[in-house]
DNA sequence: CGTGCTGTTGAGGACGATCAATGACGGTGG
DNA sequence: CCACCGTCATTGATCGTCCTCAACAGCACG
């Protein structure tokens, strides 16, 4: 298929993360298919798509959104490489409905066929792995949900920013500076631009994000935290705990 | 274990629109343990517990929890008969830290222990119905960050009520009453309480709900959805996917 | 008969939305 | 090379939703 570990190591990693084991990781890249590129702005998953397909991102951004009848826009959550785009999607088909997948910057992705899926879900080691990775992304959503309607805009956009932070680095992507427009913050964080523009300013003075570059380029990780009151663990992977050995 | 499908029905009718078989759930019945009654204000999982155990509701309403250092508490999502508590600690047990469960109503509950759940796992036919239960879990997660923080306190309160009809409707409980308070619904829906009870006071104006009960009363349905513009797709089993059979 | 929880009401103020306009930047085509 | 365009960032002004503080009523409980 024209893919090897070396483009696909953030998904290797994640896996690996999850408690896949190394034969396993074999079997996944010998199912990937349709190594593509996505332009940013275009969709990596149509939102009435019945996809037959799960998605997985290997390189960009992207995110998980939600469009509503005046046009508004809901980020539900944004995804890192060895993320899959629509994992819920293929356990719960109807969930899926009306939520589309939108590359924020140029991506590159991966596609399993729901019968490859059904393969690797038959190893034993490899099922618990994916599981988990559905459970992360509930944890995601659950954090969020905990944060959002409370506290002021300024924690809950340090929150934003420090859960992106935290997934990159888990799949070792250590840059200080996140790729995401203000519109795209205020779309995830339930504010208006105008007044996501103010917060991000005031996390400028406040010495936190970099004045210098228009991008958003975090200087200050420990304030960041302090501000949004940053707890990370729930984004920890036991590694293989031991009742999954057996 | 002094259990049998009276009392645990709702958890059977949950596990059989899940996709499991017959005697999927006779396996089930037999690792059940402790059923036990929890007042109304208890814990039925402690935030601090490395529990251990799989809590599982058979009757009355519960709510997972986060609480903050200044005493707040953010509701993450009700639990109804059938629901699991705490499934997601159970596959990232990291997750769970500093989220705690608490009986809103008086509750029966039942445990798995781990092993047993390893053991349940280990059917075809049953871990896949374990894994949709927590999809389902995360859908609702996702459905509700989607609302939260966008649109009116009264849409925000119309949908969180909408979506406890349609959960309870899924095992059987057709009552348009939910056993509620409004300081419960404001904790959920990131409002304070009075701003609850002036949006209360507006659905119960327009005839939405009961003017008759201080208790949260659902008189019009089909308006209360339209108010919330409530797609409860979302929450829809696909009875047995094909592709789960072989 | 207090005590605590829940529901209710009033008044004032703050945070963030909305509307409107401008500036900066990169790409595209003449 | 420059004019034009779309996207994104920025700023000002006004307005409204919702929060906060405060007080009181009903009810169940010991």
């Amino acid at each position: 298929m024209g893919i090897d570990w070396g483009t696909a190591s953030p998904l290797g990693l994640k896996l690996k993360s999850l408690g896949a084991q190394a034969d396993d990781l074999n079997i996944v890249l010998q199912v990937l298919k349709r190594h593509v590129i996505v332009a940013a702005h275009d969709n990596v998953v149509q939102e009435t798509d019945a996809p037959g397909q799960v998605t997985a991102l290997l390189a960009g951004m992207s995110c998980a959104y939600k469009r509503w009848e005046d046009g508004g826009r809901s980020i539900l959550t944004f995804q890192h490489p060895g993320d899959f785009c629509d994992l819920l999607g293929y356990v719960l088909p109807a969930s899926q409905a009306a939520i589309g997948v939108q590359a924020l910057t140029d991506c590159t992705v991966v596609v399993i066929d729901y019968q490859d899926m059904d393969k690797l879900l038959s190893r034993p080691t490899l099922a618990p792995a994916f599981w988990r990775a559905s459970m992360l992304e509930a944890a995601v959503y659950r954090e969020r949900l905990s944060h959002t309607g409370r506290g002021t805009a300024l924690q809950r956009v340090a929150h934003l920013l420090c859960e992106q932070l935290a997934r990159r680095e888990a799949v070792s992507i250590h840059s200080p500076q996140l790729p995401l427009s203000q519109t795209d913050v205020a779309d995830a964080a339930g504010l208006s631009v105008v007044h996501v523009n103010r917060t991000i300013q005031t996390l400028r003075r406040l010495n936190v994000l970099s004045k210098a570059s228009h991008a958003i380029e975090v200087v200050d990780r420990k304030q960041l935290t302090e501000i949004a009151g940053f707890d990370g663990r729930y984004l920890i992977m036991p590694k293989l705990a031991s009742k999954w050995d057996g």
